[in-house]
DNA sequence: CTGAAAGCGCTTACAG
DNA sequence: CTGAAAGCGCTTACAG
């Protein structure tokens, strides 16, 4: 800067307005400040001007596990749009400790990030809580509730109509034992499934649904699966609330002998690929994800603009599949 | 860190010392200064420390579809390694813009990261390698080829080994006409494959091979699954070089009405979730990914510490599956 | 409309 | 071993 300065025959101050875009300079000037900067192929430093000025042009991306496709597809269409509005991501991946998630919101704000996107592990940690407290540049939640004492935009799905389609459809079929097989109740999705899949079962008195709620892992749906279709009564339809957990449930059916959907139905979460071609093929609940991402960094940008907090929600819809039959019997 | 001066009674410069680790400083000056620090809570500001010292504790990662499973999980084992270490990761995706490639390097090097982790989507394009010419901090490409006159370490897949075993068992099992449907070829991963593959044909003399390269993507291996089969001599084993290319090959085959392994072989690439409840099973080539996250971390934090440029190679492997069979008749 | 000066929060020679 | 001072590359009141 100091070069284009004088190589234009200015004052670094005048050549630091042209280039923030102050309207008080004359045509003259920024004619040969922008002259002397193509001439130098000049770009501003934005470690410097974020350190002056705290305009990092920069936000932070918290969630458990990038690698998870619903969590990449949203980092992709976060990163779209904070590009085209000349910000920088962060990204961070807690691989589901709470004290990651606390230390990773302290270190965003260390880098003075303008605005924090994120899915924290558990809703209800306390070090998270305090440091979401302390942090003071924009948050938008993805999916995830937060006290109200937290000021905060929020992007979440409606999971609850996505779920209630597929239990009004099992229930149609003639299915009157459901099971949902759920990830932990301390975040938001698992707890809005567990609630829409509880009340839609209402509609039918004779029907019950028994969730079990654990960690979004494969053993967990291995484990639940196992328990389930071993009981007195099991279930003749699952529905499993992960993709993770789906690989263990599959496995277990596998193990158990069990045919899809002739001893039992079943009802996904998300489209896998190739999906279909995995026979029979599977019902589903799906989502946008990339849109969870563009849409976050919409509300983050508005808030970073001086916008106040709003939430903004994203519908979920079922899919009908091979999976879903009627029950035996 | 003023306030921690006063506190402590001491100068900042002290301060400064004492929380960089000089060891120039007495036990009593260490233990006033630390007494202040966790007194106050008080944590280094990362902008002002990377503003004075250029040691901003951020490396970038430059990809061209962060959504990508493969890239996804790549980033995940980064986050991992640079964390454990104390580095952030400034994130990117280039969605296949050579444009956006160039771009990115520039922005990174305004934010002055230390390295750079990249898969560039053109190897050859001029603006990117100008680019890149400029970048003046640790390079470590992830699976690309990069001109001689650029420093910079490497972690690369041996595409080779795991393609000449699937290449193999085709011919052991009788294919003579393979194809490959293949990703563009101005990236190494595609090259490697298609001189592998061409390579390895040559043990049986009248065996031949047709790489088609193109796009990673569906419509690619829709329209090149097309066009070969629809052939004069359509090949009786196809080998596709991409999870995109697979979704576009599978639909065409089921188009076309032809069964898998029955009226053609097929070797596909990296294992996709749930694989294993597709029927026929998939024959693929492996490869570990967050592997190359982790070790291209490695490779960065060593540069930055002033270490020499080197190339890893991480293995690949060939799976057997259902979906080979010998060609009929 | 323009320039000189102060300062963002650190680090790092330089004295002592 | 410690402190006072300069400076990293910007921005922003403050004069003029």
């Amino acid at each position: 800067m100091k070069d284009v300065a004088q190589r234009a025959g200015v004052a670094v101050s005048s050549v630091s307005r042209v280039l923030s875009g102050n309207p008080d300079v004359s045509p003259v000037m920024r004619n040969r400040v922008m002259d002397a900067v193509a001439a130098l192929g000049y770009e501003k430093d934005l470690i410097a001007q974020g350190m002056r000025s705290g305009a990092t042009s920069s936000v932070g991306f918290m969630a458990v596990d990038i690698a998870n496709p619903i969590i990449a597809a949203a980092s992709a269409g976060a990163i779209r749009e904070l590009r085209n509005n000349g910000y920088s991501l962060l990204i961070s991946s807690s691989d589901g400790s709470t004290e990651l998630d606390a230390d990773y919101i302290r270190s965003f704000q260390l880098r003075r990030v303008e605005g924090l996107l994120l899915s924290v592990a558990d809703e209800e940690d306390v070090r998270t809580l305090d440091a979401l407290e302390q942090f003071t540049a924009a948050l938008v939640f993805m999916d995830r509730a937060f006290p109200r004492n937290i000021k905060a935009s929020a992007v979440v799905y409606d999971h609850r109509s996505g779920m209630a389609a597929a239990v009004d459809h099992l229930l149609d079929l003639g299915h009157r034992k459901l099971a949902l097989i759920n990830g932990a109740p301390r975040v938001r999705p698992a707890r809005e499934r567990a609630n829409a899949v509880r009340q839609a079962i209402r509609r039918v008195k004779e029907a019950t649904v028994v969730v079990r709620g654990g960690s979004y892992s494969a053993s967990h749906g291995y484990d639940a699966c196992k328990t389930l279709m071993g009981s007195a009564s099991p279930p003749t339809a699952i529905i499993v609330g992960g993709n993770q957990i789906l690989q263990g449930v599959m496995a277990a059916l596998v193990e158990l002998g069990l045919k899809v959907p002739d001893d039992v139905s079943l009802v996904t979460l998300d489209n896998v690929p190739l999906a279909e071609f995995i026979s029979p093929s599977l019902a589903c609940v799906t989502r946008d994800p990339v849109n969870m991402g563009t849409l976050g960094a919409e509300l983050v940008l508005e808030l970073i603009n001086g916008g106040t907090p709003r939430t903004v929600e994203l519908p979920t819809t079922f899919v009908r599949g091979e999976s879903c039959a009627a029950p035996r019997g």
